[in-house]
DNA sequence: GCGTTTTTGTTACGTAATTTTAATATTTTT
DNA sequence: AAAAATATTAAAATTACGTAACAAAAACGC
């Protein structure tokens, strides 16, 4: 899981509310069961979650209620709701008010994994780190984004397919990376000829790491190559 | 109504497509009725839509299948599944593919429109708050309304296809946009001279960049080009 | 409307990336 | 050790990209 996504879980039916968490909390996230839309709303104020799934019947404080009160606190927080109900008003005001989805009992529990995290998916936009952008191989540094090595100084423009390669070696560092497989991946299929124009990458690739011996791209006769460091 | 969305609705009942296309266009909505995955796709590339309804069983090109392809263009673009069928592995898989939403028929047509709605609401607001009129580009800001690129103080008119060119590229940051696609989108087809053309702008949009190295437009061969940062 | 400016599109050609070819070398199998 | 399979390398051929210069079209000011 991510960074210990928090769930604010609003849920009375005891039996149900103990199984989701159960498995959510299995799934990674970090659950908080609230028994009743009161305290539902308390440990909302109380702490900061990433998304509310709230049931809509409920003593108290309903969950509609309790939803337009976490909206008026919190107008981007994601708001599933789930009900036993399957009127067709009820999921409409539930949109309405700013619910982002309705789910009706019984449901299956993976169903509401999906849909929790197609919906975490779109409202948690985290996309721009998550690759490490820079590899040190040795004395040598390769921006993954720039396709570019960094030899002594130097900065050495990689083409695609020398990228490309470079990556599929390095992932599978101090291990086999097979011919067949590689060739699929970058060239498509493993033709004759595509064999040999990867040979001819493998070349190109270990001049450039001439001045780092601490890292080789060997042979494996029969197999592939093996990028060792 | 906001600013006139342009939803894609893939759907083969032609029954069924042209209900919903009449309903949604008087809820001011702008319909584009596609009667296969094929044509979909083609509509897709040719015109910039703000969300897309899918039917999962379409001839020539199945929904889940439509979709994927739609999502290696654009990650972002909000979509929603329509089916006949009620399994809840289809679900899953639709859900997972990158889908944010998925119906089950029959449905009432005021639930698609409340789920339409919920969608919107949370895209449209996550994209102002994810692509504002200003970017920063390392020293460079770029003015996404007025079509302006600030270097240094100096302020740098961009041309339409510059600015068209330059979102594309920003939209799809990190990542590669590929040449087809930008092609179709912004020049209507992806004939040979509109590829160079095609080059002839991001010629121009990297000596704009030149006082500003961490950001890069990649060529990737035979693909298209990555805006990098 | 008319000339000017700006923007966009076209063309030609140089450069770079990739694939194919071929000659040679190495390793494995028999 | 010979034969077969596989690997290395340089170089030629092919394909894709980059860019300058020019042409056409659209937008603008008068």
């Amino acid at each position: 899981m991510d960074t210990n996504i928090k769930i604010l879980l609003a849920e009375d039916d005891v039996n149900l509310g103990k199984v989701l968490t159960t498995y959510l909390e299995a799934k990674g996230y970090s659950v908080t069961h609230a028994n009743n839309g009161e305290v539902a709303y308390d440990m909302f104020c109380a702490s900061n979650f990433d998304i509310c799934i709230i049931d809509v019947m409920m003593p108290l404080k309903d969950g509609f209620t309790l939803a337009k009160e976490i909206r008026k606190l919190d107008k981007h927080i994601p708001i599933i709701f789930l009900t036993a109900k399957n009127l067709q008003e009820d999921m409409i005001e539930g949109l309405s008010i700013g619910g982002d989805d309705y789910i009706t009992k019984p449901f299956s529990i993976e169903v509401l994994l999906a849909r929790l995290q197609a919906l975490l998916r779109r409202t948690t936009q985290d996309q721009d780190k998550g690759t490490p952008s820079m590899i040190e191989l040795g004395s040598i540094t390769f921006d993954v984004n720039r396709q570019t090595l960094f030899i002594k100084g130097e900065e050495k423009k990689l083409t695609t397919r020398e990228a490309e390669l470079l990556i599929m070696l390095i992932h599978k560092k101090n291990d086999v990376l097979e011919r067949g497989f590689a060739l699929k991946k970058i060239w498509g299929d493993d033709s004759y000829y595509n064999a040999r124009s990867m040979d001819v990458y493998i070349t190109k690739l270990r001049k450039y790491f001439v001045s780092e011996p601490s890292v080789q791209i060997i042979n494996v006769h029969g197999v592939g190559f093996k990028f060792v460091m």
